[in-house]
DNA sequence: GAGATAGTCAAGTGATCACTTCACTATTGC
DNA sequence: GCAATAGTGAAGTGATCACTTGACTATCTC
C-alpha cells in the first residue's frame, strides 16, 4: 500500500479546489457576476467539457452555485467555500495570537 | 497533448499546499507552538521522510520556516503563506461587493 | 570510539488530476 | 422541421502526488 492521506471534508476539497489557476479564475471571474459556461471557458484556453468539470467540482465544495436557464447554465458565486477557508485561517491565527500571549504572560512574571 | 494548466506562481501553491490534511495538520499544529520534524511526525501516522518532503513544500511557500540546531530541524509557522490567500480572499469580496454597490446604483437610477 | 538518535536522499509505486476527443442530448430561432 | 447553439457523459492519457523503503550522513551521549 502507498498509504491513504486519511478523510477529505469539505475544508480539504475548498483548498484543493482553489489550488488549480483556472478554477481560481473562474470563482475571480464569477466574483464580478453571473456567467455562462461558454463564457467561463472563452478567455481560458480549454474546451467546455474542462470548464464543466471544474465547475462540478466548484459547486460540490461551495464555491459556485448555478442554474439551467433554457439550454443555457448560469453560475454566480458562493460564499460559503471562501468563508470556510477565511474561518481556518482566523483559526490558526487564533492558535498563533493565544500562544504569544502565553508566552507573553510567562515573560511578564519573571 | 493533455494540456498544461498555466503557470504556478506562489499563491497556487499555497492553496494546493493547504489541500492536503497531513500539511495542514502540520500548520494548524506550528501555529501553537515550534515542534522538531519527528515531533511533528508523531500524530500523523507517516514517516518522518514524508513529514521532511511535506515541510520543504510548505516552506517553499512561506508557510513554514526552520532551522537546523544541532542534528534536529526546528520547525515554526510563518504568516507570509497565510496571508497570500487571507489577500486573495479579501480581494474576491471587493470584485463581489464592487458589483453589488454598481447593481445597487442602477437599481437606484431609475 | 560505539551506539543510539534525528534527519536526508534516491528511487519506486499506485492513485488522482487536469485535461482531451467523440458522441450524445436539450434548447433555440429561422 | 432543421440547423446552429449550449451543455453533458464516457473513456482515455500523460503528469503529478503522497506516500513508501532502504541506504546514508550528521550529531549527541555514554
Amino acid at each position: 500500500m502507498a498509504a491513504a492521506p486519511a478523510i477529505s471534508p469539505p475544508i480539504d476539497r475548498v483548498f484543493h479546489a482553489l489550488g488549480d489557476p483556472s478554477r481560481r479564475a473562474i470563482v475571480e471571474r464569477l466574483a464580478r457576476g453571473p456567467l455562462s459556461v461558454s463564457r467561463l471557458a472563452e478567455p481560458l484556453g480549454i474546451t467546455v467539457t474542462a470548464v464543466g468539470q471544474h465547475l462540478r467540482l466548484l459547486e460540490s465544495c461551495g464555491l459556485v452555485a448555478s442554474e439551467k436557464h433554457g439550454r443555457t447554465r448560469v453560475c454566480r458565486i458562493e460564499a460559503a467555500g471562501l468563508i470556510t477557508i477565511a474561518q481556518w485561517i482566523a483559526h490558526c491565527r487564533e492558535l498563533w495570537e493565544t500562544r504569544l500571549d502565553r508566552l507573553g504572560d510567562v515573560l511578564g512574571e519573571e
